[in-house]
DNA sequence: TCCCCACTTCAACAAGTGTTGAAATATGGC
DNA sequence: GCCATATTTCAACACTTGTTGAAGTGGGGA
């Protein structure tokens, strides 16, 4: 079964070329792509490109939108679950990484290569200079502000400093690792994989967990 | 007073290309910068470059190289003062961190804005799917395996995949940070700044202590 | 003075770039 | 079948790209 996405049935051509895109784009970067490699991918003119979504740069926005909300719905699910599951209490600090983190993995979409070319695309775009700051506060913020709330409130009075600079290292830490650069397979001499994100989630979660478990107040 | 790197004196020109293209790679990428643009903001002629680096590739990885020698250097002599202070025991978690964090912070060269350019230029290369496993590796590698080496020590009997999961969450949250996307700025709505590194220095040292600290066998 | 050498500039090539307007084709309502 | 509309292709423009070979410059040693 198919993903809901947007633009699901009949414009066939039109989502080939977001596919094309976005592992164009997440391979080698904005600058590193031509429209010429995306249509052939696609199977498509040059032209169609610019016909149905207009500049280069749109394309890119297109590719980045198109994901970013069927994952947002996920998180916020997996968000409202959690809180749910614990009321009245707050839930756990883990309990809310985990809804971070789980959508990305359940799910039918864990072999499908979309979602792993968006994943690493998402890497290049939150460690841009150019574009990372404004990209990712437009198509993400508003959930993770929701999550930060909620990690708030677990946290209990916690500084806000602290908090804000500790979502940082998650997000850096989570755009890395499922970026899979192959960086850890050299580094571990073949011990851990970049394509086991699997196996990669539960070392993620504690660590992070701990993380934030270090801001709260005694 | 100027750093000791590798082509002070003379060769002034060389060295201006070399900036400029550090700056230019940093904040467009590889694919994103062109060799004119480079050498206008270096004030020299297109084909300088060509004659000092060779290819633009060429002259990518010797941008890489020039501060990565004088970083690593940097880092082995915190790292053995750690050591060396500890002795006969090992160091603590935190002061492997801080050994390996301190010389990006300290120094005349905090407000040059050459080693920022760099910062960022190592987020773009850790985060690439194209070659950031095998140029982190060739030019970072023999160090960190030095850092995981005493990690091991510090934290003892450690699970082995664990702890290079652990220093993966650790990469990608210091390569973000140091990176400057201005993201922070926007999330916590002015109350962070992504250019007040040595203010988040102490919230970093504290999530990544921890989180290396959660993997300790009890 | 002359020559050798490292360094620098000039001018140009050949290939590739995003983008566009017009033509061709398909689609669906009547 | 017929026409309006949406989709797709074609061909081309104007411009930028990395790279190169030849020419020019300057200084130091013989």
């Amino acid at each position: 079964m198919s993903l809901a996405l947007p633009d699901d049935g009949k414009p066939v051509r039109r989502t080939a070329i977001l596919d094309a895109a976005e592992a164009q784009f997440a391979q080698h970067g904005y600058d590193g792509v031509n429209l010429r490699a995306i249509a052939r991918d696609a199977g498509v003119d040059v032209a169609l490109a610019n016909y149905h979504f207009g500049k280069k740069r749109d394309l890119f926005d297109a590719v980045l939108m198109r994901r970013a909300e069927v994952l947002n719905a996920w998180r916020l699910k997996a968000l409202e679950d959690a809180l749910s599951e614990a009321r009245p209490n707050p839930p756990s600090v883990e309990a809310i990484v985990r809804a971070y983190l789980r959508p990305l993995l359940t799910g039918s979409h864990v072999t499908e290569p979309g979602w792993k070319h968006y994943y690493a695309l998402i890497a290049y775009v939150n460690n841009s200079t150019e574009w990372g700051g404004k990209l990712m506060t437009q198509f993400f913020d508003p959930l993770i502000i929701q999550f930060i709330d909620a990690l708030r409130l677990s946290l209990g009075g916690v500084d806000e400093k602290a908090l804000y600079w500790s979502y940082h290292c998650f997000s850096g830490a989570l755009t890395l690792t499922f970026a899979e650069t192959g960086r850890i397979d050299l580094l571990s001499k073949g011990l851990c994989h970049s394509d086991d994100l699997a196996g990669a989630y539960e070392h993620v979660v504690r660590f992070i967990t701990a993380g934030f478990e270090s801001i709260r107040p005694t």
